[in-house]
DNA sequence: ATGAAAGCGCTAACAA
DNA sequence: TTGTTAGCGCTTTCAT
């Protein structure tokens, strides 16, 4: 199992107490005992064991990001910037990805690994606030997405209507008024969709033009392939179109390749928006025009609620554990990002 | 600290022996024990403490995945994959980036979190063959990607110079006679860049066709951006080039961007082929011809290195830990997936 | 089928 | 500035 402090201690000469105190560096260490010390861990190797610092510390420097696939665009992007604030904090984040399965969603829920995570980011698609409010696990946790008006744990946030509602605006304002939803509706996404889905439709409101449900096109996935199908569909339709707001970039990239295949062109005949902008959507034919979420910004957000939470558990501030402070929600900005797949004749 | 077993046991009227064989649901244990104990565990929301049973255990059931980049559409595929596979086998995935730094690198090599993870999937792009080898954690590690011929420790490969080969000769065979190489040499991928670059030379020769150093196209990265770059210097330079082998599907998406922007047509002026089959590639106009990993064994075979490891370190199997079995090398299968980029004229 | 008790490696209160 | 010691929660050998 490896040397630990004790054989460290005997063969410095000193008890396992100064060799915790130099492998924390704490103070009050001679330096020459530091140098001692130092000197039999090099030659025995030794490697402090953490399963018995956390044990002993009760706490585990672990913190936990559960997505629906870490392989979106999407999430890995996620995951990279939450890894490097884990790193920047010296966490070490652990992955773990759910499918938008509610079996398994709620059972990382329930602690990843029970006990083993400082706190979890989780973004669910197939829970609903009700059975994300009781779960036992006792590690705090950041929601990321809506999670409608029950607040029951701190969450981030873009304001997904907001956000909508000014890329079909842009939409409308180069000209179009057969704007389509692509991915209105989903068996996934929780909030989310329903919440762009509402932004596309006051934007239609404000200018005037009809809600047409034969412009409300549902998706099977997010993904690629759900996109380009539900083109094809449209396509198939012949419902005239001139403008799609896709809830995704995926879902855009798909009904970019569709159009493609069906002689349509973007932007000359159906202009495109995405949401997320995801780095393909920066290098397509033609580049896509998106939502931007502040990424980092949201990122920063989960850890510095988890820290909050943290630090108040460990009794630091006032307050304490129990009945701590009410769920917090933070909204994190997001622009418009304005590229060829909507450039248009009239500015 | 929430509930212990010894909490369990009183409320149940049993000792912690019986609650712990609940949990490891243990054989020997009446009906009725079981759920008293399970009642009680209930009731007091019991949940085992990770690190106090990896500390008894001397076993975490973590497994890292230590990568240049997390949300490269390759890498956090095969993060996906390998979560799936960790995910059956009760293991659980901690994942750590290292943006190919050197130092980084070694740091996360040395115990990613010392004494945490009871084995380490590694794929290197800062450090070389000897670095690798001395390093100073007992977890077994995987490696993914070659490491010349140093068996530094079990690897899992494609045969990067077939497979590269082949795309090559695909190239040629569609009348090509000017292929360029993009990614032949990188600032990282250590090894695999060369492979590739090895692989492309020898289809030429094949072929009768001369190596002209000027079709050599270096890349500052992986990334589209660093293959558009590239892309674009070779057209400001007129190169003549009919083809374009690219040691990534992201140089080959960026490349495509800048050939679209320089009036080049693909596959008609020049076609195309990349590596690593990105979800991406199957969606882009034109879509992309690739080499595709066998992503799934790859995952698979790094998961049965481990595993091997594992069972050996514990004494199960023969051998025991020390001098263990030499390090092992599984070339994982690839194939060539013909698409759009490379469709020409002559079949 | 269950209990008693030791100990995994580390940290921290108390002593010196 | 350093030593002594108890104990974190669990598993497991030895008894019964």
């Amino acid at each position: 199992m490896g040397p630990s402090m004790r054989d460290v201690a005997e063969r410095a000469g000193v008890s396992p107490r100064t060799v915790s105190n130099v492998v924390n560096d704490a103070p009050y260490v001679a330096a020459a005992t530091r140098a001692r010390v130092e000197q039999a861990m090099r030659e025995l190797g030794f490697r402090p064991n953490a399963a018995a610092r956390s044990l002993r510390r009760g706490r585990s420097g672990l913190v936990a990001l559960v997505v629906p696939e870490v392989d979106s665009p999407y999430f890995s992007a996620l995951a990279a910037e939450l890894s490097e604030v884990a790193e920047q904090r010296g966490w070490t984040l652990l992955v773990e990805q759910t499918h938008g399965d509610p079996q398994r969603e709620r059972r990382l829920l329930d602690g990843v690994r029970a006990q083993l995570v400082d706190g979890v980011v989780f973004s669910p698609w197939g829970l609903g606030a009700d059975e994300l409010r009781d779960r036992q696990d006792p590690a705090p946790l950041v929601l990321l997405g809506e999670q409608g008006d029950a607040r029951v744990a701190d969450h981030v946030v873009v304001d997904n209507v907001a956000a909508a509602e000014e890329a079909t605006a842009h939409l409308v304002a180069r000209g179009r008024r057969r704007v389509a939803a692509l991915g209105a509706r989903s068996a996934y996404g929780t909030q989310t969709a329903a919440l762009r889905l509402e932004g596309w439709a006051r934007a239609l409101t404000a200018a005037g033009l009809p809600r047409d449900p034969a412009l409300e096109l549902p998706v099977a996935s997010l993904h690629r392939a759900a996109g380009a199908e539900a083109v094809r569909a449209l396509l198939a339709a012949r419902t005239p179109v001139d403008a799609l707001f896709c809830s995704t970039d995926e879902l855009a990239l798909g009904a970019l390749r569709a159009l493609h295949e069906g002689g349509v062109r973007v932007p000359e005949d159906v202009a495109l928006v995405g949401f997320d902008d995801i780095e393909d959507g920066r290098y397509s034919i033609p580049t896509l025009t998106t939502v931007a979420p502040d990424l980092p910004a949201i990122a920063r957000a989960a850890a510095d609620c988890l820290e909050q939470r943290l630090a108040a558990g460990r009794g630091d501030g006032p307050g304490g554990a129990p009945g701590s402070a009410p769920p917090r929600a933070v909204v994190v900005p997001h622009r418009l990002v304005i590229r060829e797949s909507s450039a248009g004749l009239r500015a």
